[in-house]
DNA sequence: ATCATGACTAATG
DNA sequence: CCATTAGCCATGA
């Protein structure tokens, strides 16, 4: 097992996520069916504008994977950036119901 | 407090 | 289009 996974496995309890990370949850929760928002945009939406990257990590190890729809993030240069699930997963729920 | 990390972004070559 | 650089920020050790 490696480092990620335990940290992973220790954040299962919203109770050791940040305000930070609650509210990108929540931000990222919030994107609409079908709609795509970028990393800044998550930022901003978190209090924090310009925290793109903090907002990768958060997506990284949130423990909500399928839950929230962080497949539903992606670069503000309009790529698909990236998932913890692997990019295919990740395309393939966006031309589900993004393109749809 | 300090350091390393990364699903970012913009600029440059 | 790809590689590099530099700025950016939250998180965990």
């Amino acid at each position: 097992m490696t480092k990620k996974e335990i940290y992973r496995n220790k954040i299962k309890n919203t109770s050791d996520l940040t305000k930070f990370q609650k509210k990108v949850l929540l931000a990222v929760l919030g994107i609409p069916r079908g709609e795509v928002r970028s990393y800044s945009w998550v930022a901003g939406k978190a209090g924090s504008p310009g925290a793109s990257r903090a907002v990768g990590q958060v997506l990284k190890i949130n423990p909500y994977a399928p839950q929230v729809p962080c497949h539903r993030v992606i670069s503000s240069d309009g790529s698909i950036g990236g998932y913890s699930g692997g990019l295919t997963r990740k395309r393939r729920l966006l031309k589900k119901e993004e393109l749809k």
